[in-house]
DNA sequence: CTCGTTCATGACCCGGCGGTCATTGACCTG
DNA sequence: CAGGTCAATGACCGCCGGGTCATGAACGAG
């Protein structure tokens, strides 16, 4: 009946956990920092939230959820063009082939792309979950994401290994150490940014490099791998309309901090 | 005169924590289990350390240091190499540049193999610093060094552009962050690996994947770069003779741990 | 206005751990 | 063997911070 609980006290609780947690990890924060921030007593704390780790848990419940969902939707995407690629690969001609398997570049850049939009808008989540969570439950949580993620990658490259859009002599998972070591830089790095980088920009780079290699030279071969006999079109311009991804605004891209 | 002190009881005592750091990070490491650990009592603790961060430093000086001697080693090296490039552009055969640059590529890949072999002897400090050292004077050291080692990267292939020796449509940082990312991600797992993997053929392969790109035909291009004027031969088989680099034992080069 | 309900407070309790120090006894010297 | 030194011990202290709960006050219903 009487005494409306202040609706804004759980929010802002959450926001100050949030940065108690980025400065100080979970188990360095104080609750009585906590709710000094936002203007209440430690008791407060108590009655919206069992303790920090249940207040963390919550928060990275929504991250979790929302990457699970996005992952899951990735893996159903590609996956269905890989069936489809399966199924009728002695049906299409070469560059019908080379073009599917374009499309799975595509997708996996534009799924990187709202992958590094959550990034930034849960920097700090990831930050804790990366540095500040010894000894709660989380601890070890990001890298076995890191690890799947890892995983998925290198599944991604054997199946296109398997079409010969991918070269055979390396290693799946290194694919997926290389792609995964470069998100999990960014990521962290996204803690201390200050402005939000171009962050599709980065990703269209990231997976035109890996595809193409440092090499320079890159714009002439456009010869034909054994697998996919004679595509092609996959080492041309493989990325998107792809025109302007790499280099533009490069000092943008990842950002420094510190002299 | 009396008495003399347990000439095994420092390295015991380091050993112990260690492992406890590993286990609970630094903070949430206590003394009296570190001590227990080798059969001493608390007080034994503060007879050879003044504090658990005290004894960290110790062993985290150590290496950093070794890690400073690579760096400034290869940094000696390939600066070496660059000044000589430059001085003798104009002199130099394409073929010689061109077999100058590949030196390039072999003196990092050769660095990097003693930089894993330090990595793997250093897992357990390395796992601390990137996961158990919130709240200490180590907080953020490890992603210090990340910074540092992609701009030095980033640098490194800024150079290479300038010489033609590496795409110049891609920002220098993005190699830097596709380079150390992968070496994050390995250095995290050499922390919970069984047995060491090869990590030599991991380095090769790594820095021939970048090079060369995903991209099957890369054996194929043999197409000249405009700023090396027609050097040619660093696409072709660039590292090392490199012959069982890549796709010498996949399963063992980035080891996975759990189902 | 009165009363009951729920929110909110912060003093308090308590366990855990870093750090101390009086005491013990192992070992050396003469 | 006696005396002296010093490594080693572990009981103890004090602080810190998580969690509790008696108390008070804000609010709505009647």
């Amino acid at each position: 009946m009487a005494r409306p609980a202040d609706p804004h006290a759980r929010f802002a609780l959450t926001s100050a956990a949030r940065a108690e947690f980025v400065k100080r990890g979970i188990r360095g924060a104080r609750i009585e920092d906590i709710t000094a921030a936002c203007g209440l007593s430690k008791g407060a704390f108590y009655l919206h939230f069992d303790s920090k780790e249940a207040l963390f848990r919550d928060v990275v419940t929504a991250l979790t959820g929302e990457l699970e969902r996005l992952t899951e939707e990735r893996i159903r995407l590609v996956e269905g063009l890989f069936r489809d690629l399966a199924r009728s690969r002695s049906r299409l001609s070469a560059a019908d082939q080379a073009e599917r398997v374009e499309r799975v570049f595509c997708l996996e850049v534009e799924a990187d792309e709202r992958l590094l939009e959550l990034f930034w808008d849960n920097r700090d989540v990831i930050e804790v979950l990366i540095s500040g969570c010894q000894g709660t439950e989380f601890e070890g949580q990001f890298w076995r994401m890191v690890d799947r993620e890892v995983h998925r990658v290198g599944h991604n490259m054997e199946c296109l290994q398997g079409l010969g859009a991918c070269r055979p002599d390396v290693p799946p998972e290194l694919f997926g150490s290389l792609l995964v070591g470069a998100y999990v830089v960014v990521a962290k790095q996204l803690g201390k940014a200050k402005a939000k980088p171009d962050l599709a920009a980065w990703a269209r780079s990231l997976h035109r490099l890996i595809h193409e290699g440092a090499s320079p030279g890159h714009l002439t071969h456009a010869a034909p791998a054994e697998g996919l006999k004679a595509a092609g079109g996959v080492a041309a311009r493989p990325l998107r309309r792809s025109g302007g991804a790499i280099r533009r605004n490069p000092a943008r891209s990842s950002p420094r901090n510190r002299s």
